[in-house]
Order: structure tokens, then sequence, then C-alpha cells
DNA sequence: ATGTTAACTATCTGGTTAGTACGTTAGCGC
DNA sequence: GCGCTAACGTACTAACCAGATAGTTAACAT
């Protein structure tokens, strides 16, 4: 007997309930495509491209499987369109984001304990899309970094942070001591003693990342 | 029609084929079962523990789906025996661990890069085991962090490691500076423009992380 | 009001898969 | 040589699931 391979719970998206018994809905495409999305996202998250299943998508989102078609074209296309949802509609607006403050890798880390699921979107698509010769929304993703690395380079010109560390490098640095805790909850458990969710924890390292960030400044800045 | 998901080339394990007409080898139980260990390393690393198929692990093996029963009881005990497996034969000699040296981040780093397998075995756990109360081997992996936290909280009462920062993060960090390029590759290229297994970005991030251990290191000292 | 099409639903299909029932045989102790 | 058991093999089942087929109906334009 098949048996339905268990969830973590910790990810788990709830068994998908229609939303009430549907009184007819009147017909309106935006609103069953933003619905699918938002289903989908969920159960992409906690069960990636192979263990998500299309029909508790559909029933999530209180359509049926082949609207999901209809608007997706497959499972994969679904998935795509959700990371590039999630990628364009949930980006902090470009002007206010902090990429040189001391306190800044804390900042980041903040943001990403709030995007858990995308976290975990990132990991699947790492785990289950990585030979795809095109990377998800490139362009747009690109564009963001360059950005990022721009502003770390301009901060080193003005000696706010150490010039002798690559740019480039130091931007996959800050992404890594910001995301790792919750992308292995695990190891974080492991070698802390507390769950990345518990407040505690993130108290501890926003305390740990801005003494880091005062180590990663130069004094006579 | 069930289209089988296409599998990342770059992780993937080669479709399994049994190594030779087998004429009948001589009954071996530690054989087949370390056989069994090694197949089912590759696809559980490669797939996931939902991902992986147990006809090709045991295809892969050599023997066929009923010994994966009979030695490790279900799918989920093979996942677990693997990691179990991986953890105690492959751990570096605990006598010879650099933790507190200033390229210690950048040797960890290349021992995770000879252990992609064993980083994405870490990403699957976090995935789809994330809620099993008990971690696999905890005992054992706690120990060894307890040990390391041990050496670094050593180093910061000689002046060698800068005392503000609290061990445990610190661990946590380095952990992260080194698993994170090779557990997100597709970010590793977007933000550097190289493929986390390209020479030259182990060699670039090498002098990064080198610099970056200098920073972290009291000068004083 | 009528035709057209976008939006929507119900049901089928062909292939896959974890786990099992049951049978066979090698090799060891005596 | 004999019996016992660990080791091994075959074939099956019950369930699952992505995607397809074949429709129906609401809304809008003319």
């Amino acid at each position: 007997m098949t048996q339905p391979v268990e969830i973590p719970a910790e990810a788990v998206a709830d068994e998908p309930t229609a939303p009430a018994a549907r009184p007819p809905r009147p017909r309106n495409a935006e609103r069953t495509r933003a619905r699918i999305l938002a289903a989908a996202l969920r159960d992409f998250s906690a069960r990636g491209i192979n263990g998500a299943r299309v029909d508790a998508i559909a029933l999530r989102a209180g359509t049926n499987k082949r609207m999901l078609y209809y608007y997706f074209g497959s499972k994969d296309g679904l998935f795509r369109a959700v990371l590039r949802h999630r990628l364009t509609e949930q980006a902090p607006p470009a002007a206010q984001r902090d990429r040189t403050s001391a306190g800044r890798i804390a900042n980041l880390q903040d943001r990403m304990a709030d995007s858990r699921d995308y976290v975990r979107l990132l990991m699947w698509e790492a785990l289950e899309r990585s030979d795809r010769a095109a990377i998800e929304n490139e362009d747009l993703r690109r564009a963001a970094f360059d950005d990022w690395v721009a502003a770390i380079e301009t901060a080193q010109r003005d000696g706010t942070i150490p010039a002798d560390l690559d740019a480039r490098q130091l931007v996959l640095s800050e992404l890594a001591l910001a995301i790792f805790p919750f992308a292995f909850p695990q190891l974080t458990r492991l070698v802390t003693d507390r769950s990345p969710s518990d407040p505690a924890f993130k108290a501890e390292r926003r305390t740990f990342l801005e003494r880091l960030g005062a180590h990663l400044t130069h004094r006579e800045a």
C-alpha cells in the first residue's frame, strides 16, 4: 500500500478544503488566477514541485484542476509562475533597501524570518530545478543583485565597508548569514538549541549580526 | 499521462543499471546492505525522499526491492540509515579539525565542496523531514557541534577570536558561509556569475573567506 | 436575441509506485 | 545428510496522480 509520505508539520499547508460550499461564484478570471497562485505558493513551499498535488492546489483554490492547466499549462509552468509572482510582488521597493548600514545583515535576517515560504521555494528550486538552463526571472533577479553589489562597492569607496573584500562574495555571504538558519532549522537547533522561529533565537542572532557587522566596518569610518 | 518529472542534470544519479548480468552472487548480507546504502545515498541525494524510487535504488544496488525492506523496513527507514551512515562514516576524525585558524572557514568550504551529496541530503532533511520530533543521530551531531563551540570559546579566551561574538551563533555562521553557495547554486550564479563547482569560484571564495577570517581575528593577537 | 468565446466543471486514462504475500535456496550447525 | 533459518526472488495490489477529453455556461459584442 502506498503510504502517502508524511509531511513536515512545521512546513505543512493544512489539508486543503474548498472555502465553503460554493454557491456558483461569478466568473472572474483574475480572481481565479490569483487564488490558484496563492494556493500553489502554499503547497509548493510545503512540499516542492514533485510533492505538491495538482488536485490539492485546485481544491484549496476553490476551483478544479482543469482551470490550473487552463491558466498555467503545466505543473512546472505553475511553479515558475509562483516563483515569478513571489519575486515581483513581494520584493521590497528598490528605493528603501538597506545595504550598507552596520545593521544591514540583521535587517535582512528579519526580512527572511517573514519569508520562510520564499526560502523554501528557493530550496526546492535548487533541488528540483537545478539543471534548467534558464533561471526563472533571471534578468530581474540579476539586476537586483547587481544593484546590491554596486551599493556595496560605493560603500567600499567611501571607506564604510572594507575594500579588500570582493563585493559579490560579500553579497553572497550576507545572503548566507541571513537565510541559512531558516533554510536549515535542524542544524540551527543542533548548534544553538533554539528553533529559528523562536523569538529568542531571532533576538540573539540580531545581536550577533550587528556585532559581526561592526567587525566588518572600518573603525575610522 | 504521468510525465515522470524531470530531474536536475547537475544532481542526477544516472539511470541505474544492474552491475552486469548477475551470475548468482554468493550470499553476503553485509555486502548487500552496503550496496543498498550506497545506491540509496546517490538517489536520495539527487531526488530526495519522495523523489527517489525504491525500485531504482534496488536495481542500482544489484538486488531487489524486497531486500531493501528486509534490511531497512521502509523507505524512510532507509533514508535515516543513509543519513546515519554518512554522518558516522564520512565525518573527519575529531582530532584533526581546524576550528580556530584564520583559514578555518575557507578550509570548511573546501570540505563542503567535496560533499555536495551530503549538503543536498541536509536540504532534503530540512524540507521533507522537518517535523520529525527526533533529529536523526541527534546525540552524535550535537556532541560534534558542542565540541566545535568549545573550541571557539577557548580561542575567545585566548584572544584569537573576538569575545563579543556568541560562540554558537558564530559556529552557525561559519557553517552558513561554507555551505550556502553549494546549497543554492542558482543564487551563487546570479550573484557571482560563476557556478559553485567552478574552480575559479572556489579560489575566489577561498580568498574572500580568508580575508573575512582576518577581519574576525583580533589584530593584537 | 443571437452568436462567440472565455471561463468553468465532471470524468476518464494510462502509467507509476510503495509496500506485501508468498515461495525458494544457500549455507551453517550438528 | 538433515533441518533450520537468514538471505534472496517473483509477482502482485491497492492506491495515486498528471494530464486529457469532452463537455457546459456566463458574459459580452453586435
